[in-house]
DNA sequence: TTAAGCGAAGTATAGACAGCATGTC
DNA sequence: CTATACTTCGCTTAA
């Protein structure tokens, strides 16, 4: 195939020349190319798929200015990661000095001055804006081009339905979607009214291998039908071992954390420490956000150059590994998935080193990891600029299936995208975030809208009905002439739990008795947005020792009785949290990594508020006052004296029980006292803290201003 | 009698998004 | 819809 170089100098378009020089860009690469040609800077409607590190952001960027420079309006640019959304405003930032405004919003971050309305450019996140769109802002219907990132996500089944939902409402106007690589791009560039562009162009030459054991060391089979030998004890092993010789950084992905921690501990036993590898672990030995054993187990394997990375790991952890790797300090990062979406990390050479992984859902059991994420993963291989070509090896423990594997993953084109919106919990909450977003309308109405997404005829025929019935029988909208939603169907809506969600905080307190914050905490953990954690090394003798009355009964089914435990778990770790329990304690306990902890957290944190908002909305008063205080709580981990304390920046729990234990125990405390603050947490923190429980007193009840201009 | 050795049987398994403010002149 | 690594259990054998 022939790739053509658009260089810059022909582009018709005098602002991007400027800071495209600045990047130090010269040509445009084939896929960049392709989107011009076929339109890009004419606002054309785009569907772009192309590998992973293709240059696809550069089209956003070409895509969005010129759109804001021709029709003005707005631009909305989304990715399904938070970790993405901040990535991408950093790149959009550089377009600033044109004129233009760039703002970012997700549920962890918002850009401040005055909200969005006053920004051109606003990066977020899919649930974000389906949840913006159900809450009406004005600014929204300025909105004229939608960037829809990582568009495949279509297809995962947890995420994939709001990314559909978005997609259903940009399509109406400006859109440009972004892609992995996908086999059914005609399809979706038709359900998007869109041209489309599909590349397999790669910036550095991508070269697949199945490795296997053969005889007493292992054969590795390229694409091409070359094959090469390397010796070892593992496959693993011998091949990182092998690639570090020659001079690359390595990737490994394994498929549970047990596994990236093992594979990463014998593969350091093969390494020396180096004094620039004693300053890194140094760093894990002190970052702040991590309990004791995972920076200590860390920092012993940093020292050798080896690290692993999962989501059990903390935020601090994770960065200074993924910047040491990107420093070419560290020589391999043994990862779980974690690793293969979210932020570049390029290596020389990625070892998938397991296609299989286990379903949750359905317990015991294997299977084969969709095309679609060993591309994510092998697409990571290769680092422009530093390696002339990048390499990808499939590791398989035995000869057997080598011919399959070797098919499926690397000569066959990946799965089609398709619609995961015929989950039931999906497909209504699809429905009530339609009559959110478009108020009230008739059947036939919310009939039509359905059949603007990608559900098959057969789908909705066998849906709609059922769906309209579920809601109205569980009192979130009410038919007449038009269906629309309850005042607890809108609330639902807005506060963007899932429906399933809803029923079960309904179904729990509707006339119930109160009970402790342990069965609050355990009912809001056994909905469907709650997490789900294995509850192997629970001890569960635990679970005898609860005095209070559950709001959920034990079920009969297995599945059904995992999830309880997971929930029960769960509920055991808030409440510990909120009982003030040292964090070390919580995490050895429980046998979890600290950013497993803060993952809980921000759930129950969520669902807290969430049961909270359901309660008031069913006036169930004394659940409602229950909630509200639990989840005062969950946030900063303390019990309820300490609330007031924890609002001042700089005090977390630890140190809000300190100041609580020499008598400092309000805002007002902080103030009057400010001498005794400064011997309890030294000069500089204390001073600090007076200072900002001064601010926060005088600030009284006028906040800021910002907020929606509603549509009438 | 106890410890060690060994094979059979049992056990567990990734990740990460969402609210809060929100009528006034 | 079934692989792997690791742990635990229970038996046999050696000291």
């Amino acid at each position: 195939m022939e790739y053509t170089f658009l260089d810059i100098e022909q582009l018709q378009f005098p602002e991007a020349k400027t800071i495209l020089k600045k990047r130090g860009i010269t040509k445009l690469n084939p896929p960049q190319t392709e989107a011009i040609r076929k339109g890009l800077l004419d606002g054309k409607r785009l569907v772009i798929a192309s590998p992973t590190a293709s240059g696809k952001t550069l089209i956003a960027e070409l895509g969005a200015i010129s759109h804001l420079k021709k029709e003005g309006g707005k631009v909305i640019y989304v990715t399904p990661l938070r970790a993405l959304t901040t990535e991408k405003y950093s790149t959009f930032k550089e377009w600033e000095p044109l004129g233009f405004r760039v703002g970012m919003t997700s549920g962890e971050y918002d850009s401040e001055d005055n909200y969005l309305k006053n920004y051109d450019i606003i990066v977020t996140t899919y649930e974000k804006l389906d949840s913006l769109w159900r809450h009406r802002p004005g600014w929204l219907e300025e909105v004229n081009y939608f960037i829809l990132d990582e568009l495949h996500y279509l297809n995962d089944p947890s995420r994939g339905p709001v990314v559909e939902s978005v997609a259903v409402r940009a399509k109406r106007r400006g859109l440009l979607a972004l892609s992995a690589t996908i086999s059914n791009y005609q399809e979706i560039s038709r359900w998007l009214h869109a041209e489309y562009v599909s590349t397999s162009w790669r910036p550095v030459k991508l070269v697949e291998g199945v490795m296997y054991p053969s005889g007493k060391s292992y054969l590795v089979t390229f694409k091409d039908g070359t094959t090469k030998r390397v010796k070892g004890d593992d496959p693993i092993e011998a091949y990182t071992l092998d690639s570090i010789s020659r001079g690359g950084q390595v990737l490994v992905f394994r498929n549970s954390r047990r596994y990236a921690e093992g594979t990463a501990k014998s593969l350091s036993g093969k390494f020396k420490e180096t004094q620039e590898l004693l300053e890194l672990s140094k760093e894990i030995e002190e970052v702040e956000d991590a309990g004791a054993t995972e920076r200590e187990n860390l920092s012993l394997l940093v020292r050798r150059g080896v690290a692993y990375h999962h989501a059990g790991l903390s935020r601090g952890l994770r960065e200074i590994i993924e910047r040491g790797f990107k420093e070419r300090k560290i020589k391999v990062i043994v990862a779980t998935p974690t690793l293969a979406a979210g932020v570049n990390l390029p290596a020389r050479t990625v070892i998938v080193g397991d296609v299989f992984r286990y379903n949750r859902k359905v317990t015991g059991f294997r299977e084969e990891i969709p095309v679609m994420e060993y591309k994510q993963m092998s697409g990571r291989a290769g680092r422009p600029g530093f390696d002339s070509e990048g390499e990808s090896i499939i590791v398989l423990r035995d000869k057997r299936n080598f011919e399959k594997i070797f098919e499926k993953y690397l000569t066959s084109d990946v799965e089609p995208i398709e619609s995961k919106l015929g989950a039931e919990n999906a497909f209504y909450s699809f429905l009530l975030g339609t009559l959110s977003a478009d108020g009230e309308m008739t059947r036939n109405a919310l009939r039509t809208y359905v059949e603007e997404t990608l559900l098959s005829d057969e789908m909705i025929d066998s849906h709609f009905d059922k769906g309209v019935e579920w809601l109205k029988d569980h009192e979130f909208i009410i038919e007449e002439d038009t269906v629309k939603l309850t005042q607890f169907g809108k609330k639902v809506a807005d506060i963007y739990v899932n429906p399933f969600t809803a029923v079960t905080v309904k179904d729990s307190l509707k006339g119930k008795a109160p009970s402790c914050d342990l069965a609050y905490l355990h009912m809001l953990a056994y909905t469907p947005d709650a997490p789900i954690v294995g509850t192997s090394n629970m001890d569960e003798s635990l679970l005898y020792d609860v005095d209070c009355k559950m709001f959920i009964d034990e079920p009969f089914d297995e599945l059904e009785m995992s999830l309880y435990l997971s929930a029960m778990k769960i509920a055991f770790i808030i409440h510990d949290w909120i009982e003030e329990v040292d964090e070390d304690t919580i995490l050895s306990r429980y046998g979890i990594g600290s950013g497993d902890l803060r993952n809980m957290v921000e759930s129950m944190d969520w669902l807290t508020y969430s049961g909270y908002m359901i309660a008031q909305v069913m006036k169930e008063e004394t659940h409602e006052e229950s909630l509200r205080r639990l989840n005062t709580r969950v946030k900063d981990g303390v019990k309820e004296e300490l609330v007031e304390l924890v609002q001042i920046p700089g005090i977390g729990r630890k140190r809000a029980r300190q100041l609580w234990n020499e008598d400092i125990r309000s805002l007002a405390d902080v103030v009057m006292e400010p001498e005794k603050v400064k011997r309890i947490l030294g000069e500089k923190l204390g001073e600090r803290t007076v200072h900002e429980a001064a601010r926060i007193l005088g600030k009284g009840n006028h906040g800021e201003e910002r907020g929606y201009d509603y549509i009438p």
